[in-house]
DNA sequence: TGCCGCGATCTGTGATCACAGTTAGGCTGT
DNA sequence: ACAGCCTAACTGTGATCACAGATCGCGGCA
């Protein structure tokens, strides 16, 4: 398309500006990225082994960007090294699922709040587009699961990325890390879930209440989907100890 | 002392079964924790530029380790490294620190809530003694301002801590990470803050509250000490844009 | 005397080598 | 035929090498 080492137009020279404002971005980025999006869609189960080496090959790059990545997973705990030099998803035990899911009821629950207060007309949009992905997977005869649980993610994070605070939403990717496995695991296990579980209607009320600025009832339509979701997990009895 | 590879008594058993137990601490887990400490504990200003080799040759050990605990603080923006591939403290704009106050309002004043629910005899008792050592450097002629740092610090995640839940201690540690340089370098700055600014008064309603148990009354004292310190920081018109 | 330009040096990132520890499978000995 | 040992392969971690790009200071020209 354009000669990057002789610019000829204004539209050009405007393109290579942009491509100078590009943070720089690593491969060790790009390796966490991919494992963090396989992380928090479920793909990975909670016992699912891995090598730096094999997963190195899987994505073509050396192992150096996969030892930074895996590295950082493995710092706050959404991934774990054994004794044995393994790496692998964690287990879930109850406890520490109902730790998260307490931790996440504050920090997701103030971060609709947040959002209520603070969501511009195209977090609105942004909001409605994934609800309706969502919905029409949810309604559908034959649901593609991985596509539901990314509209999901979406919708909530649109939530969040609308309370205007980047450093929350951080928090919140981090505690999906950990809960995803579990969570959207099952959730593609039993599809069943998408339908009768509330969570269409959970979403619903979220973004109504957003658009009308009624943070505690944001609040409310949140919690109830995230206590919705844990206590289907926890009546599947596929939790330890 | 005992011969490890002839256990000859009970004792010497046991003590090689607790060696069993001794996670893995990689050295790199041990160079985070020193920048941690340094970080939080406001002895890297913001701006201070850093070279991984010389942070290596300063600690002893080879450029590996060093690569691993920085990238994981770049990761989660305790550390910058600018285009020109020099790393740095971030320098904190006002608006970056109101958000970051923010959330720490909400956040650790959600675990002084349940802080207050939860505490045990002992985690009160920690308390109690690093709020005396704070005390005492702050009504000393001549405070040591790293020990009340560090005693402020302890005092805190002591509170953190008696809530049970490890994962929030992790995310309010990342938000500390953020704002130790700004707050501690401060304080250190200031020496005056000690007497003048409440902490003193914060802190012990707080311990208060949590001994009674009164939720609301932990979190009004914890957001009094925030907004407190928050104030003071953005009085001293130290921070940019 | 003042300023420009070029090279030596230093930066983070990626690749490769080295190593201690574990694991699993095959061979040997009975 | 079966059990036990031993070796070969594989693990994450640490060290070293390689490289492209940026910085800075010294030397030469005007």
């Amino acid at each position: 398309m354009s000669n990057l080492s002789s610019p000829r137009s204004i539209e050009t020279a405007m393109a290579i500006a942009k491509i100078g404002r590009l943070e720089r971005v690593t491969l060790g980025e790009r390796v966490h990225a991919e494992l963090r999006d396989l992380l928090i869609g479920g793909e990975l189960a909670p016992g699912q082994k891995m090598s730096l080496r094999s997963v190195a090959e899987t994505l073509g790059v050396s192992i150096m960007p996969v030892r930074e990545a895996v590295a950082r997973l493995v710092a706050d705990q959404s991934l774990e090294v054994l004794p044995n030099r393994a790496v692998r998803v964690p287990l879930m035990t109850r406890t520490r699922f109902r730790e998260l899911t307490t931790v996440r009821l504050a920090v997701e629950g103030f971060a609709a709040e947040a959002a209520a207060r603070n969501r511009s007309a195209s977090d609105l949009a942004a909001m409605r587009r994934f609800e309706e992905a969502f919905l029409a997977e949810a309604h559908s005869p034959r649901p593609r699961l991985a596509r539901a649980v990314r509209a999901n993610k979406e919708l909530h994070f649109a939530v969040y990325r609308a309370t205007g605070l980047p450093t929350l939403v951080g928090i919140i990717e981090g505690l999906w890390l950990k809960i995803g496995p579990v969570l959207n695991l099952d959730l593609k296990a039993s599809p069943a879930r998408l339908r009768t579980g509330g969570a269409a209607e959970h979403h619903r009320r979220l973004v109504a209440a957003i658009e009308a600025g009624d943070a505690a009832a944001a609040r409310d339509a949140l919690v109830g989907d995230i206590k919705g979701a844990a206590a289907f997990i926890e009546s599947t009895g596929r939790l330890l100890e």
